[in-house]
DNA sequence: CCACTCCTGCGT
DNA sequence: ACGCAGGAGTGG
């Protein structure tokens, strides 16, 4: 559900709830997340001192004490990190609590799916290692040398520009809605390869990347079915998405239905005709 | 590259 | 009842 557009609005919404604050009395729903069951005792480090961070690389999300201590989030498919009056009625599917030291609120995590995470972490190396997996976040591919960067690393990978898309030691950040939404912006097919790109057209599918993660930041990220901010408030990008989720619609630029097609096990939503392959470029199937 | 896994929920 | 879902990992 979440990808960096959505979970940079979760950042934004809890952070000003959050900082300064000390969590206490932890609460897990002892469920496993990813298959792993975190023990409540693992979260007592993070009530020993006050929030001093919350930041995002792509969609790892974190929490981080004064202590250097703290939380990352990974919100998978469905998660949600809300934060309320404790007195609330404890959502469906909250697998941590933590209460807000002195105030009447609790952060939680909720997530039917259970395809996120919640990793506690005592040092702020852990952190460091996570990052280091993932490439560049689409907001920081306007910087120009980032961008060139990341555009030759395209043209040296022979797999499919979606799937490309979709790497998160490439581009931290980017899914399955903001990958589509790129490459229509863009106008390549996603079936192409990476090595079939011109400098100019990788270069501007890194623009085009970044553009649409923008756009979906700015109206309040893409709510679907579930995704929803720190207080619970749906996102507007639905709205004005190019393809995606509109299988049959008419393109936005030239009126041709836009078409559906699984890939990678999962479906891309593009325009044929916009999206054409290169003359001379190799294309992965179509 | 694909198939399959982890899960719940929703729309057809 | 079935297919599909914004993610990510594994194993072949």
């Amino acid at each position: 559900m979440p990808e960096a557009a959505e979970v940079e609005i979760v950042r934004r919404t809890i952070a000003p709830r959050i900082l300064r604050q000390r969590f206490e009395r932890p609460f897990t729903s002892g469920l496993p997340l990813r298959n792993r069951v975190i023990p409540k005792a693992a979260f007592t480090a993070c009530t020993k001192s006050p929030v001093a961070e919350v930041g995002r690389h792509g969609k790892l999300l974190w929490i981080g004490l004064e202590s250097g201590a703290g939380l990352m989030v990974h919100l998978g498919m469905t998660g949600r990190l809300l934060v309320g009056p404790r007195a609330e009625k404890r959502p469906l599917h909250t697998h941590l609590e933590l209460r807000l030291a002195g105030t009447d609120d609790a952060v939680r995590y909720v997530d039917p799916r259970r395809f996120g995470q919640v990793i506690p972490f005592s040092h702020p190396d852990a952190l460091t290692a996570a990052r280091a997996k993932l490439g560049p976040d689409p907001t920081e591919l306007d910087d120009a040398e980032v961008a060139a960067v990341l555009a030759r690393a395209l043209r040296r990978r022979k797999r499919a520009l979606k799937d490309l898309l979709l790497d998160q030691g490439l581009f931290a950040g980017v899914g399955n809605i903001y990958a589509c939404e790129a490459l229509f912006r863009a106008r390549l097919s996603p079936f192409r390869r990476g090595s079939g790109l011109s400098q100019a057209e990788a270069l501007a599918l890194v623009e085009a990347a970044h553009a649409a993660v923008a756009q979906g930041i700015a109206d309040g990220g893409t709510t679907l079915s579930d995704f929803v901010d720190a207080y619970g408030r749906k996102g507007g990008h639905q709205q004005s998405l190019l393809v995606f989720g509109r299988e049959g619609e008419a393109c936005p630029s030239c009126g041709t239905p836009i078409q559906r097609a699984p890939q990678g096990g999962r479906s891309t939503f593009y325009c044929h005709p916009c999206q054409r392959s290169a003359a001379r470029g190799k294309t992965l199937r179509r």
